[in-house]
DNA sequence: TTGCTCCTCACGTCACGTGAGGTGGC
DNA sequence: TTGCTCCTCACGTCACGTGAGGTGGC
Protein backbone atom coordinates (compact mmCIF):
# COMPACT_ATOMS: atom_id res chain seq x y z
CA UNK A 1 0.00 0.00 0.00
CA UNK A 2 3.29 2.73 -0.42
CA UNK A 3 3.01 3.00 -4.09
CA UNK A 4 0.79 5.58 -5.31
CA UNK A 5 -2.40 4.85 -7.52
CA UNK A 6 -2.13 4.78 -10.90
CA UNK A 7 -3.42 7.83 -12.03
CA UNK A 8 -1.53 9.60 -9.51
CA UNK A 9 -1.73 12.69 -11.80
CA UNK A 10 -5.17 13.71 -10.34
CA UNK A 11 -3.76 13.77 -7.46
CA UNK A 12 -3.42 17.08 -5.32
CA UNK A 13 -1.23 18.05 -2.35
CA UNK A 14 -2.75 19.50 0.58
CA UNK A 15 -2.14 22.99 0.05
CA UNK A 16 -3.79 22.74 -3.72
CA UNK A 17 -6.80 20.77 -2.07
CA UNK A 18 -7.34 23.32 0.60
CA UNK A 19 -8.02 25.90 -1.47
CA UNK A 20 -10.20 24.05 -3.58
CA UNK A 21 -12.16 23.61 -0.78
CA UNK A 22 -12.08 26.60 1.24
CA UNK A 23 -10.63 24.72 3.85
CA UNK A 24 -7.38 25.32 5.91
CA UNK A 25 -4.15 23.41 5.98
CA UNK A 26 -4.53 22.92 9.54
CA UNK A 27 -8.16 21.78 9.16
CA UNK A 28 -7.82 18.78 6.54
CA UNK A 29 -5.16 17.71 8.60
CA UNK A 30 -7.70 17.56 11.64
CA UNK A 31 -10.03 15.84 10.12
CA UNK A 32 -7.84 13.03 8.81
CA UNK A 33 -6.79 12.50 12.54
CA UNK A 34 -10.41 12.28 13.10
CA UNK A 35 -11.08 9.91 9.96
CA UNK A 36 -13.87 12.09 8.76
CA UNK A 37 -11.91 12.91 5.95
CA UNK A 38 -9.06 10.72 4.82
CA UNK A 39 -6.45 11.44 2.04
CA UNK A 40 -6.63 9.19 -1.17
CA UNK A 41 -2.95 8.55 -0.33
CA UNK A 42 -0.12 9.05 1.86
CA UNK A 43 3.26 8.87 0.66
CA UNK A 44 4.99 7.03 3.62
CA UNK A 45 8.26 8.35 4.18
CA UNK A 46 7.28 11.75 3.55
CA UNK A 47 4.02 11.78 5.11
CA UNK A 48 2.84 14.26 2.15
CA UNK A 49 -0.62 14.12 2.18
CA UNK A 50 -2.73 13.56 -1.57
CA UNK A 51 -6.33 13.87 -2.39
CA UNK A 52 -8.32 13.20 -5.22
CA UNK A 53 -10.72 16.21 -6.79
CA UNK A 54 -13.92 14.08 -6.72
CA UNK A 55 -13.03 14.28 -2.86
CA UNK A 56 -13.77 17.93 -2.56
CA UNK A 57 -17.75 17.46 -2.41
CA UNK A 58 -16.98 15.64 1.15
CA UNK A 59 -14.54 18.35 1.91
CA UNK A 60 -16.94 21.08 1.02
CA UNK A 61 -19.80 19.60 2.62
CA UNK A 62 -17.82 19.57 5.94
CA UNK A 63 -16.98 23.31 5.42
CA UNK A 64 -21.02 24.31 4.95
CA UNK A 65 -22.23 21.99 8.02
CA UNK A 66 -19.33 23.50 10.37
CA UNK A 67 -20.23 27.22 9.17
CA UNK A 68 -23.56 26.48 10.44
CA UNK A 69 -21.78 24.90 13.88
CA UNK A 70 -22.70 21.26 13.61
CA UNK A 71 -20.08 19.80 15.58
CA UNK A 72 -17.55 17.70 13.87
CA UNK A 73 -18.83 14.50 16.01
CA UNK A 74 -22.66 14.67 14.06
CA UNK A 75 -21.01 15.82 10.92
CA UNK A 76 -19.14 12.03 11.78
CA UNK A 77 -22.33 10.29 12.01
CA UNK A 78 -23.99 12.05 8.62
CA UNK A 79 -20.93 10.89 6.43
CA UNK A 80 -21.02 7.64 7.87
CA UNK A 81 -24.87 7.16 6.59
CA UNK A 82 -27.00 8.27 9.56
CA UNK A 83 -29.95 9.58 9.09
CA UNK A 84 -29.80 13.28 8.50
CA UNK A 85 -33.28 13.76 9.90
CA UNK A 86 -32.38 12.72 13.13
CA UNK A 87 -28.99 14.52 13.39
CA UNK A 88 -29.47 17.37 11.54
CA UNK A 89 -33.10 17.49 13.58
CA UNK A 90 -31.13 17.01 16.90
CA UNK A 91 -28.63 19.85 16.12
CA UNK A 92 -31.41 21.75 15.29
CA UNK A 93 -33.30 21.47 18.43
CA UNK A 94 -30.25 22.15 19.91
CA UNK A 95 -29.63 25.60 18.33
CA UNK A 96 -33.36 26.90 19.00
CA UNK A 97 -33.13 26.26 22.75
CA UNK A 98 -29.11 28.15 22.34
CA UNK A 99 -31.14 30.29 20.53
CA UNK A 100 -34.03 31.21 23.14
CA UNK A 101 -31.53 31.44 26.16
CA UNK A 102 -29.40 33.99 24.19
CA UNK A 103 -32.49 36.16 23.54
CA UNK A 104 -33.57 36.26 26.93
CA UNK A 105 -29.69 37.02 27.52
CA UNK A 106 -30.03 39.97 25.32
CA UNK A 107 -32.53 41.30 27.09
CA UNK A 108 -31.19 41.02 30.57
CA UNK A 109 -28.29 42.71 29.16
CA UNK A 110 -30.42 45.43 27.85
CA UNK A 111 -31.38 45.97 31.32
CA UNK A 112 -28.32 45.65 32.78
CA UNK A 113 -27.22 48.39 30.18
CA UNK A 114 -30.19 50.89 31.24
CA UNK A 115 -30.44 50.54 34.84
CA UNK A 116 -27.04 48.81 36.13
CA UNK A 117 -27.39 45.81 38.27
CA UNK A 118 -30.24 46.24 40.67
CA UNK A 119 -29.87 46.63 44.10
CA UNK A 120 -33.86 45.91 45.67
CA UNK A 121 -35.03 47.05 48.44
CA UNK A 122 -35.03 44.02 50.94
CA UNK A 123 -37.15 43.66 54.23
CA UNK A 124 -37.96 40.82 56.28
CA UNK A 125 -41.37 39.21 57.16
CA UNK A 126 -42.89 36.96 59.14
CA UNK A 127 -45.17 34.69 57.38
CA UNK A 128 -47.41 32.05 58.49
CA UNK A 129 -48.04 28.39 57.44
CA UNK A 130 -50.27 27.98 54.31
CA UNK A 131 -52.44 25.15 53.16
CA UNK A 132 -52.49 25.15 49.25
CA UNK A 133 -52.98 22.89 46.30
CA UNK A 134 -49.96 22.36 44.04
CA UNK A 135 -49.24 21.34 40.31
CA UNK A 136 -46.00 20.93 39.30
CA UNK A 137 -43.83 20.11 36.39
CA UNK A 138 -39.93 19.23 35.64
CA UNK A 139 -38.37 21.59 33.24
CA UNK A 140 -35.17 22.95 32.01
CA UNK A 141 -33.83 26.67 32.85
CA UNK A 142 -34.68 27.62 29.67
CA UNK A 143 -38.55 26.52 29.96
CA UNK A 144 -39.09 27.99 33.17
CA UNK A 145 -41.85 30.83 31.76
CA UNK A 146 -43.70 28.45 29.46
CA UNK A 147 -43.97 25.42 32.31
CA UNK A 148 -45.07 28.28 34.56
CA UNK A 149 -47.60 29.48 32.75
CA UNK A 150 -49.00 26.07 32.08
CA UNK A 151 -48.58 25.21 35.78
CA UNK A 152 -50.90 28.03 36.36
CA UNK A 153 -53.07 27.28 33.70
CA UNK A 154 -53.26 23.89 34.95
CA UNK A 155 -53.77 24.67 38.37
CA UNK A 156 -56.76 27.00 38.24
CA UNK A 157 -58.54 24.73 35.42
CA UNK A 158 -58.12 22.23 38.67
CA UNK A 159 -60.00 24.18 40.84
CA UNK A 160 -63.01 25.40 38.17
CA UNK A 161 -63.46 21.63 37.69
CA UNK A 162 -63.08 20.40 41.39
CA UNK A 163 -66.08 23.97 41.33
CA UNK A 164 -63.49 25.65 44.15
CA UNK A 165 -62.05 29.02 44.17
CA UNK A 166 -58.64 29.39 44.31
CA UNK A 167 -57.01 31.26 47.23
CA UNK A 168 -55.51 34.17 46.81
CA UNK A 169 -52.52 34.87 45.92
CA UNK A 170 -51.06 32.36 43.25
CA UNK A 171 -47.46 31.80 44.60
CA UNK A 172 -44.19 30.13 42.68
CA UNK A 173 -41.75 28.03 44.11
CA UNK A 174 -38.05 27.52 42.21
CA UNK A 175 -35.27 25.43 43.56
CA UNK A 176 -32.43 27.70 44.39
CA UNK A 177 -29.81 25.43 42.65
CA UNK A 178 -29.55 26.12 39.15
CA UNK A 179 -29.05 22.49 37.37
CA UNK A 180 -30.19 20.90 33.98
CA UNK A 181 -33.69 19.37 35.30
CA UNK A 182 -35.31 21.78 37.31
CA UNK A 183 -39.33 21.28 39.40
CA UNK A 184 -41.27 24.11 39.44
CA UNK A 185 -44.58 24.16 41.23
CA UNK A 186 -47.54 26.50 41.18
CA UNK A 187 -49.73 26.72 44.32
CA UNK A 188 -52.73 28.84 45.72
CA UNK A 189 -54.75 28.68 48.97
CA UNK A 190 -56.90 25.77 49.68
CA UNK A 191 -58.34 24.34 52.91
CA UNK A 192 -59.87 21.20 51.24
CA UNK A 193 -57.86 19.20 48.65
CA UNK A 194 -59.18 19.89 45.46
CA UNK A 195 -58.85 16.97 42.67
CA UNK A 196 -55.95 16.97 40.51
CA UNK A 197 -53.80 18.83 42.45
CA UNK A 198 -50.82 17.75 45.36
CA UNK A 199 -52.69 19.41 48.89
CA UNK A 200 -48.92 20.82 50.56
CA UNK A 201 -48.52 22.54 53.56
CA UNK A 202 -46.05 25.80 52.68
CA UNK A 203 -44.14 25.95 56.21
CA UNK A 204 -43.85 29.46 57.85
CA UNK A 205 -41.23 31.70 59.17
CA UNK A 206 -38.91 34.91 58.84
CA UNK A 207 -38.37 35.75 55.28
CA UNK A 208 -36.49 37.86 53.14
CA UNK A 209 -38.80 39.76 50.80
CA UNK A 210 -38.24 42.04 47.68
CA UNK A 211 -40.30 43.15 44.78
CA UNK A 212 -39.74 42.53 41.16
CA UNK A 213 -41.63 45.18 38.95
CA UNK A 214 -41.35 44.22 35.65
CA UNK A 215 -41.78 41.10 33.04
CA UNK A 216 -41.13 37.80 34.26
CA UNK A 217 -38.69 37.39 32.18
CA UNK A 218 -36.18 39.89 34.03
CA UNK A 219 -37.15 38.19 37.86
CA UNK A 220 -34.20 37.04 37.81
CA UNK A 221 -32.34 40.24 38.24
CA UNK A 222 -34.30 40.96 41.33
CA UNK A 223 -33.47 37.70 42.64
CA UNK A 224 -29.91 38.38 42.26
CA UNK A 225 -30.04 41.50 44.35
CA UNK A 226 -32.33 39.40 46.77
CA UNK A 227 -29.93 36.87 47.26
CA UNK A 228 -26.93 39.33 47.61
CA UNK A 229 -28.53 40.76 50.65
CA UNK A 230 -28.77 37.48 52.21
CA UNK A 231 -25.31 37.01 51.10
CA UNK A 232 -24.13 39.89 52.79
CA UNK A 233 -25.28 38.95 55.60
CA UNK A 234 -24.26 35.56 55.85
CA UNK A 235 -27.82 33.99 55.95
CA UNK A 236 -28.00 30.45 54.21
CA UNK A 237 -31.36 30.78 52.15
CA UNK A 238 -33.65 27.69 53.40
CA UNK A 239 -36.05 25.98 51.13
CA UNK A 240 -37.23 27.14 47.54
CA UNK A 241 -37.38 30.51 46.18
CA UNK A 242 -41.25 31.99 46.27
CA UNK A 243 -42.73 34.09 44.06
CA UNK A 244 -45.90 35.81 44.51
CA UNK A 245 -47.81 36.83 41.93
CA UNK A 246 -49.60 40.23 42.74
CA UNK A 247 -51.54 40.85 39.15
CA UNK A 248 -52.88 38.57 36.41
CA UNK A 249 -50.64 38.97 33.47
CA UNK A 250 -53.45 38.26 31.12
CA UNK A 251 -54.60 41.54 32.23
CA UNK A 252 -51.64 43.71 33.28
CA UNK A 253 -49.03 44.58 30.54
CA UNK A 254 -45.70 43.37 31.72
CA UNK A 255 -43.69 46.58 32.66
CA UNK A 256 -46.21 47.16 35.38
CA UNK A 257 -46.33 43.41 36.98
CA UNK A 258 -45.79 43.19 40.36
CA UNK A 259 -44.15 40.20 42.23
CA UNK A 260 -43.01 39.50 45.39
CA UNK A 261 -39.83 37.58 45.83
CA UNK A 262 -39.51 35.33 48.71
CA UNK A 263 -36.62 33.48 50.47
CA UNK A 264 -37.41 31.19 54.06
CA UNK A 265 -33.75 32.01 56.63
CA UNK A 266 -32.84 29.25 58.76
CA UNK A 267 -34.05 29.75 62.26
CA UNK A 268 -32.19 31.81 64.25
CA UNK A 269 -30.45 29.26 67.11
CA UNK B 1 0.00 39.24 56.62
CA UNK B 2 0.13 35.79 58.30
CA UNK B 3 -2.19 35.79 60.74
CA UNK B 4 -6.42 36.07 60.28
CA UNK B 5 -8.20 39.50 61.16
CA UNK B 6 -9.46 40.26 63.99
CA UNK B 7 -12.98 39.60 63.29
CA UNK B 8 -12.37 36.14 61.70
CA UNK B 9 -15.60 34.79 63.24
CA UNK B 10 -17.54 35.84 60.32
CA UNK B 11 -14.96 34.44 57.92
CA UNK B 12 -16.75 31.70 55.79
CA UNK B 13 -14.38 28.35 54.43
CA UNK B 14 -14.79 28.46 50.69
CA UNK B 15 -17.78 25.66 51.05
CA UNK B 16 -19.91 27.39 52.82
CA UNK B 17 -19.05 30.48 50.45
CA UNK B 18 -19.74 28.78 47.74
CA UNK B 19 -23.30 27.67 48.53
CA UNK B 20 -23.86 31.04 49.77
CA UNK B 21 -22.84 32.28 46.66
CA UNK B 22 -24.39 29.34 44.30
CA UNK B 23 -21.07 29.13 42.70
CA UNK B 24 -18.85 26.17 42.57
CA UNK B 25 -15.93 25.46 44.54
CA UNK B 26 -13.54 25.56 41.44
CA UNK B 27 -15.20 28.70 39.61
CA UNK B 28 -13.93 30.05 43.20
CA UNK B 29 -10.99 29.04 43.38
CA UNK B 30 -10.31 30.01 39.70
CA UNK B 31 -11.56 33.55 40.22
CA UNK B 32 -8.90 33.79 42.82
CA UNK B 33 -6.39 32.94 40.45
CA UNK B 34 -7.38 35.63 38.12
CA UNK B 35 -7.31 37.88 40.62
CA UNK B 36 -11.19 38.40 39.89
CA UNK B 37 -12.46 37.55 43.53
CA UNK B 38 -9.70 37.33 45.68
CA UNK B 39 -10.64 35.75 49.45
CA UNK B 40 -10.56 37.92 52.32
CA UNK B 41 -7.47 35.81 53.77
CA UNK B 42 -5.49 32.65 52.78
CA UNK B 43 -4.10 30.65 55.34
CA UNK B 44 -0.63 30.62 54.62
CA UNK B 45 0.47 27.37 55.92
CA UNK B 46 -3.26 24.92 54.81
CA UNK B 47 -3.68 27.07 51.56
CA UNK B 48 -7.61 27.80 52.53
CA UNK B 49 -9.11 30.08 51.41
CA UNK B 50 -11.78 32.51 53.90
CA UNK B 51 -14.19 34.85 52.32
CA UNK B 52 -16.31 37.45 53.87
CA UNK B 53 -19.69 37.58 53.74
CA UNK B 54 -19.71 41.21 52.06
CA UNK B 55 -17.74 39.56 49.29
CA UNK B 56 -21.20 37.54 48.44
CA UNK B 57 -22.47 40.96 46.52
CA UNK B 58 -19.57 40.61 44.03
CA UNK B 59 -19.76 36.75 43.95
CA UNK B 60 -23.48 36.52 42.74
CA UNK B 61 -22.84 39.56 40.46
CA UNK B 62 -19.78 37.66 38.79
CA UNK B 63 -22.44 34.78 38.77
CA UNK B 64 -24.85 37.16 37.06
CA UNK B 65 -23.01 37.89 34.17
CA UNK B 66 -21.63 34.45 33.53
CA UNK B 67 -25.37 33.23 33.47
CA UNK B 68 -25.67 36.01 30.67
CA UNK B 69 -22.21 34.52 29.09
CA UNK B 70 -20.15 37.80 29.96
CA UNK B 71 -16.84 36.68 29.35
CA UNK B 72 -14.59 36.74 32.22
CA UNK B 73 -12.11 39.43 30.67
CA UNK B 74 -15.17 41.91 30.33
CA UNK B 75 -17.02 41.16 33.63
CA UNK B 76 -13.34 42.03 35.18
CA UNK B 77 -12.95 45.63 33.74
CA UNK B 78 -16.56 46.18 35.04
CA UNK B 79 -15.09 44.85 38.41
CA UNK B 80 -12.17 47.70 38.20
CA UNK B 81 -14.34 50.26 37.25
CA UNK B 82 -14.74 50.85 34.00
CA UNK B 83 -17.85 52.06 31.98
CA UNK B 84 -20.41 49.59 31.85
CA UNK B 85 -22.20 51.20 28.93
CA UNK B 86 -18.79 50.72 27.27
CA UNK B 87 -18.20 46.94 28.39
CA UNK B 88 -21.84 45.40 28.16
CA UNK B 89 -22.58 47.62 25.24
CA UNK B 90 -19.95 45.98 23.40
CA UNK B 91 -20.87 42.63 25.28
CA UNK B 92 -24.52 43.09 23.51
CA UNK B 93 -23.33 43.89 20.08
CA UNK B 94 -21.69 41.10 19.80
CA UNK B 95 -23.95 38.76 21.15
CA UNK B 96 -26.61 40.59 18.85
CA UNK B 97 -24.06 40.03 16.13
CA UNK B 98 -23.90 36.17 17.22
CA UNK B 99 -27.88 36.28 17.41
CA UNK B 100 -28.01 37.07 13.44
CA UNK B 101 -25.82 35.07 12.83
CA UNK B 102 -27.16 31.83 14.39
CA UNK B 103 -30.50 32.75 13.13
CA UNK B 104 -29.20 32.36 9.94
CA UNK B 105 -27.54 28.85 10.61
CA UNK B 106 -31.02 27.96 11.66
CA UNK B 107 -32.98 29.04 8.65
CA UNK B 108 -30.28 27.10 6.69
CA UNK B 109 -30.37 23.62 8.66
CA UNK B 110 -34.19 23.80 8.16
CA UNK B 111 -33.77 23.96 4.13
CA UNK B 112 -31.48 21.45 4.78
CA UNK B 113 -33.37 19.32 6.92
CA UNK B 114 -36.38 19.41 4.31
CA UNK B 115 -34.26 18.84 0.78
CA UNK B 116 -30.83 17.50 1.83
CA UNK B 117 -27.15 18.64 1.17
CA UNK B 118 -27.92 20.03 -2.23
CA UNK B 119 -26.95 19.06 -5.50
CA UNK B 120 -27.78 21.65 -8.71
CA UNK B 121 -27.46 21.41 -11.87
CA UNK B 122 -24.38 22.87 -12.97
CA UNK B 123 -23.49 24.04 -16.90
CA UNK B 124 -20.41 25.91 -18.53
CA UNK B 125 -21.34 28.76 -20.53
CA UNK B 126 -19.34 31.49 -22.31
CA UNK B 127 -19.86 35.28 -21.31
CA UNK B 128 -18.30 37.86 -22.85
CA UNK B 129 -16.43 41.14 -21.32
CA UNK B 130 -19.13 43.77 -20.06
CA UNK B 131 -18.61 46.88 -19.17
CA UNK B 132 -20.16 48.24 -16.06
CA UNK B 133 -20.72 50.89 -13.10
CA UNK B 134 -19.56 49.31 -9.85
CA UNK B 135 -20.56 50.27 -5.97
CA UNK B 136 -18.77 48.48 -3.57
CA UNK B 137 -18.67 48.49 0.20
CA UNK B 138 -16.83 46.19 3.26
CA UNK B 139 -19.01 44.41 5.04
CA UNK B 140 -18.58 41.55 7.61
CA UNK B 141 -20.08 37.80 6.66
CA UNK B 142 -22.98 38.23 8.79
CA UNK B 143 -23.84 41.55 7.23
CA UNK B 144 -23.68 40.51 3.64
CA UNK B 145 -27.45 40.46 2.87
CA UNK B 146 -28.46 44.24 3.89
CA UNK B 147 -24.75 45.13 2.55
CA UNK B 148 -25.30 44.27 -0.86
CA UNK B 149 -29.16 45.50 -1.07
CA UNK B 150 -27.29 49.03 -0.12
CA UNK B 151 -25.34 48.65 -2.73
CA UNK B 152 -27.65 48.39 -5.29
CA UNK B 153 -29.81 50.62 -4.19
CA UNK B 154 -26.77 53.41 -4.72
CA UNK B 155 -26.08 51.94 -7.40
CA UNK B 156 -29.53 52.49 -9.22
CA UNK B 157 -30.07 56.03 -7.39
CA UNK B 158 -26.43 57.01 -8.71
CA UNK B 159 -28.49 55.74 -12.25
CA UNK B 160 -31.17 58.14 -12.19
CA UNK B 161 -29.35 60.93 -10.72
CA UNK B 162 -26.64 60.97 -13.92
CA UNK B 163 -29.91 60.45 -16.07
CA UNK B 164 -29.02 57.04 -16.94
CA UNK B 165 -30.67 53.72 -17.34
CA UNK B 166 -28.82 50.68 -15.87
CA UNK B 167 -28.33 47.89 -18.06
CA UNK B 168 -29.77 44.61 -17.11
CA UNK B 169 -29.05 42.54 -15.30
CA UNK B 170 -27.88 43.71 -11.79
CA UNK B 171 -24.42 41.21 -10.76
CA UNK B 172 -23.49 41.42 -7.68
CA UNK B 173 -19.63 40.30 -6.89
CA UNK B 174 -18.59 37.98 -3.50
CA UNK B 175 -14.99 36.99 -3.14
CA UNK B 176 -14.72 33.44 -2.77
CA UNK B 177 -12.33 33.42 0.39
CA UNK B 178 -14.55 33.77 3.55
CA UNK B 179 -12.87 36.18 6.05
CA UNK B 180 -13.53 38.28 8.58
CA UNK B 181 -13.87 41.48 6.15
CA UNK B 182 -14.69 41.40 2.49
CA UNK B 183 -15.35 43.36 -0.08
CA UNK B 184 -19.14 43.02 -2.07
CA UNK B 185 -19.70 44.94 -5.46
CA UNK B 186 -22.94 45.49 -7.29
CA UNK B 187 -22.98 46.05 -11.12
CA UNK B 188 -24.87 47.19 -13.97
CA UNK B 189 -23.85 47.71 -17.26
CA UNK B 190 -23.20 51.23 -18.41
CA UNK B 191 -21.48 52.58 -21.42
CA UNK B 192 -20.32 55.63 -20.35
CA UNK B 193 -19.16 56.39 -16.95
CA UNK B 194 -21.75 57.29 -14.26
CA UNK B 195 -20.75 59.44 -11.22
CA UNK B 196 -21.05 58.42 -7.83
CA UNK B 197 -19.69 54.87 -9.62
CA UNK B 198 -17.14 52.98 -10.66
CA UNK B 199 -16.67 52.35 -14.31
CA UNK B 200 -15.34 48.44 -14.31
CA UNK B 201 -14.83 45.79 -17.04
CA UNK B 202 -15.75 42.68 -15.89
CA UNK B 203 -13.73 39.86 -17.35
CA UNK B 204 -15.26 37.45 -20.04
CA UNK B 205 -14.55 33.80 -20.45
CA UNK B 206 -15.72 30.11 -19.54
CA UNK B 207 -17.83 29.91 -17.02
CA UNK B 208 -19.03 27.43 -14.61
CA UNK B 209 -23.25 28.76 -13.85
CA UNK B 210 -25.67 27.34 -11.57
CA UNK B 211 -29.03 28.53 -10.56
CA UNK B 212 -30.29 29.37 -7.57
CA UNK B 213 -34.42 29.39 -6.69
CA UNK B 214 -35.47 31.04 -3.38
CA UNK B 215 -34.46 33.71 -0.81
CA UNK B 216 -31.20 35.71 -1.21
CA UNK B 217 -30.49 34.37 2.40
CA UNK B 218 -30.04 30.28 1.15
CA UNK B 219 -27.93 31.03 -1.73
CA UNK B 220 -24.62 29.82 -0.14
CA UNK B 221 -26.59 26.47 -0.40
CA UNK B 222 -26.45 26.76 -4.04
CA UNK B 223 -23.25 28.29 -4.27
CA UNK B 224 -21.82 24.97 -1.94
CA UNK B 225 -22.99 23.19 -4.62
CA UNK B 226 -21.65 24.73 -7.72
CA UNK B 227 -18.17 24.60 -5.56
CA UNK B 228 -18.33 21.29 -5.37
CA UNK B 229 -19.18 20.57 -8.68
CA UNK B 230 -15.70 22.63 -9.67
CA UNK B 231 -13.72 20.92 -7.22
CA UNK B 232 -14.59 16.95 -8.10
CA UNK B 233 -13.59 18.13 -11.39
CA UNK B 234 -10.26 20.06 -10.01
CA UNK B 235 -11.56 23.53 -11.82
CA UNK B 236 -9.87 26.05 -9.62
CA UNK B 237 -12.24 28.96 -9.17
CA UNK B 238 -11.08 32.36 -10.28
CA UNK B 239 -11.74 35.97 -8.99
CA UNK B 240 -15.42 36.26 -7.46
CA UNK B 241 -18.67 34.54 -7.24
CA UNK B 242 -21.04 36.60 -9.53
CA UNK B 243 -24.58 36.88 -8.78
CA UNK B 244 -26.91 37.40 -11.55
CA UNK B 245 -30.24 38.70 -10.57
CA UNK B 246 -32.61 37.74 -12.65
CA UNK B 247 -35.91 39.36 -10.31
CA UNK B 248 -36.60 42.15 -8.61
CA UNK B 249 -36.84 41.25 -4.69
CA UNK B 250 -39.48 44.73 -4.64
CA UNK B 251 -41.79 42.73 -6.38
CA UNK B 252 -41.20 38.92 -6.17
CA UNK B 253 -41.67 36.99 -3.35
CA UNK B 254 -38.72 35.60 -1.68
CA UNK B 255 -39.41 31.60 -3.02
CA UNK B 256 -39.61 32.64 -6.46
CA UNK B 257 -36.61 34.70 -6.92
CA UNK B 258 -34.36 33.75 -9.50
CA UNK B 259 -30.57 34.02 -9.20
CA UNK B 260 -27.59 32.45 -11.27
CA UNK B 261 -24.47 31.67 -9.74
CA UNK B 262 -21.39 32.06 -12.03
CA UNK B 263 -17.69 31.15 -11.29
CA UNK B 264 -15.15 32.02 -14.05
CA UNK B 265 -12.84 28.43 -14.67
CA UNK B 266 -9.06 28.83 -15.23
CA UNK B 267 -8.56 29.29 -19.09
CA UNK B 268 -7.34 26.26 -20.41
CA UNK B 269 -3.68 26.21 -21.21
C1' DT C 1 -9.82 9.92 66.39
C1' DT C 2 -13.11 9.77 62.57
C1' DG C 3 -14.90 12.02 58.66
C1' DC C 4 -15.44 16.00 56.24
C1' DT C 5 -13.38 19.86 53.95
C1' DC C 6 -9.93 21.75 51.60
C1' DC C 7 -5.48 21.79 49.07
C1' DT C 8 -2.56 21.43 44.60
C1' DC C 9 -1.44 19.31 40.43
C1' DA C 10 -2.78 17.32 35.98
C1' DC C 11 -5.74 16.24 32.35
C1' DG C 12 -9.97 16.81 29.39
C1' DT C 13 -13.21 19.77 26.73
C1' DC C 14 -13.76 21.63 21.16
C1' DA C 15 -11.90 22.73 16.81
C1' DC C 16 -8.70 24.32 15.41
C1' DG C 17 -4.63 28.74 15.00
C1' DT C 18 0.06 29.74 15.60
C1' DG C 19 4.63 29.19 15.77
C1' DA C 20 9.18 26.17 16.07
C1' DG C 21 12.24 23.44 13.88
C1' DG C 22 13.04 20.41 10.30
C1' DT C 23 12.62 17.88 5.73
C1' DG C 24 10.69 16.62 1.02
C1' DG C 25 9.45 17.79 -3.92
C1' DC C 26 9.93 19.95 -8.34
C1' DT D 1 20.10 24.66 -6.29
C1' DT D 2 16.73 27.87 -4.51
C1' DG D 3 12.42 28.46 -2.53
C1' DC D 4 8.15 26.68 -1.66
C1' DT D 5 5.42 23.15 0.40
C1' DC D 6 4.70 19.97 3.63
C1' DC D 7 5.74 17.40 7.94
C1' DT D 8 5.32 16.61 13.21
C1' DC D 9 5.35 18.21 17.76
C1' DA D 10 3.90 21.52 21.29
C1' DC D 11 1.33 25.13 23.15
C1' DG D 12 -2.67 28.35 23.45
C1' DT D 13 -7.72 29.26 23.42
C1' DC D 14 -12.05 29.62 27.40
C1' DA D 15 -13.99 28.59 31.77
C1' DC D 16 -14.16 25.57 34.14
C1' DG D 17 -15.34 19.84 35.47
C1' DT D 18 -13.34 15.72 37.04
C1' DG D 19 -10.48 12.85 39.26
C1' DA D 20 -5.87 11.62 41.92
C1' DG D 21 -3.44 11.81 45.89
C1' DG D 22 -2.66 14.11 49.98
C1' DT D 23 -3.33 17.12 54.20
C1' DG D 24 -5.73 20.43 57.48
C1' DG D 25 -9.60 21.59 60.76
C1' DC D 26 -13.02 20.75 64.25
Amino acid sequence: MDDPPRDDAELLAIGRFARLCRLSIKQLRHYDELGLLVPAWVDTRSGYRYYRPEQARVALTIGLLRSLDVPLADISQLLDGAPAADVLGKVRDQLEAELARRQQSLVMLERLLADGVPRSEVSLVQVAPRRVALVRDVTSPSRIGPATSACVRRLLDAFVAAGQVPGQPIIGLFPLDVTDELTVAVTAGADAPVAGTTADLLPGGTFASATHLGPYGQIGLTAHALLAWCGERGHQPQGSLREVYVNDPNTTPPDQLVTHLMIRLEDPS
